[in-house]
DNA sequence: CCGTATGGTTGACGATGACAACCACGGTAG
DNA sequence: CTACCGTGGTTGTCATCGTCAACCATACGG
């Protein structure tokens, strides 16, 4: 940073680029996304970006180990007194962050378009699944879906929140959409989340 | 057809298109599909899919079109004796059609690709939507999360079903890919529709 | 005060999507 | 029979893209 600006950029490129792309990930999806167009909307030629990123490939793997760090935080942040309202306030945490951070999260969800082996990123992303991990445990110790194997409730879990947070997001779900957000979530989570009988 | 294949294709091509980009699609994903390269892979000149669909885009909204009206068979197909039953099929039938068809279905969750305004296409989906809605509520009748909103039975089912599936595909379950693949959707179908207490 | 690493620059290459112009058949009207 | 036309191919061209190589400007350490 503080580079002069007159042949260089002035300020942080590597965040600039990353923060671009997110927003055109956002609204027009990582299809629209090109190094090119990128780098012209920042005003810079269009190979630096190449100075900070490999490949196309590796400008989104940054963003998806960002995405995953993210989510992480969201995670910790949300808070609970007991077991089951800590496991509820993950979930609603998830469908949050995918409201907040559309960018992150339609990425985090097309692996293709990125390097899964990457280890920073499975680093980020192995903590925010144990993180959920950690939750769905204590609830099921806690007696909730008790009678499952881990693997199971966890797989109802985060299958059951993302298949909603992505549904709703793809607009299938017109019929709901009139519904506030925060209330539909709510509503979805308690019923992801109640026991059996 | 039955061109004298000496200038033109001998055969469908524009099916002939169709398969190989939704082969394509299964392994390599939407972003390895380019319409020059599978023009190649069937013998015919760069420009030759421009006769048969307008754009890339077009090209995804048949293939898209076709995924739906695929599942929708697939729907009706799953029989069962009663409500619940036949409820319990359609989702088995919808993540074994994710098995069956991957290309279709990987692109199904791809709007972006496609024209989501297509009429053809809208139609479709539509009528695989309305089957998915009718078991539902006939599930419902029949005493199954009766003191839900239909609206949030489906979202429910379709989240869950969608919601494993696809997590399932980008294998963020390693933990359960030892499971055989019928008896885990069955256990997981099995969690998903049993009622609250 | 020089040398080098960092982070920019321009220029080029091959591949792609899209478009235009052209051409080879088959079917049909006259 | 022939002249025509539409369907479904063809080649050629264009702008844009990702990627690479070569070059250059500044900051900083010796």
């Amino acid at each position: 940073m503080s580079r002069p600006s007159g042949q260089h950029f002035s300020g942080d490129l590597r965040r600039a680029l990353v923060d671009a792309t997110v927003a055109v990930i956002a609204t027009d999806g990582p299809a629209a996304v090109s190094l090119r167009s990128v780098a012209r909307q920042l005003g810079v030629s269009h190979a630096a970006p190449g100075k900070h990123f490999r490949d196309r490939e590796d400008l989104f793997t940054a963003i998806a180990t960002e995405a995953f760090a993210l989510l992480d935080a969201r995670l910790a942040a949300a808070g609970g007194a007991e077991p089951a309202q800590r496991l509820r306030a993950a979930v609603v945490a998830y469908a949050r962050f995918a409201l907040d951070h559309p960018g992150h999260f339609t990425l985090m969800w097309r692996p293709d378009l990125y390097d899964r082996e990457d280890d920073g990123l499975t680093a980020a992303a192995g903590r925010a699944y144990a993180q959920l991990a950690d939750r769905v445990a204590a609830a099921q110790a806690g007696g909730w879906l008790a009678d499952r194997p881990h693997g199971q409730a966890m797989a109802h879990v985060w299958a059951g929140a993302h298949g909603f947070t992505q549904l709703w997001g793809t607009s299938a779900f017109a019929a709901l959409s009139d519904d506030d957000w925060d209330a539909g979530v709510g509503q979805a989570v308690d019923l992801l989340l109640r026991d059996g009988g």
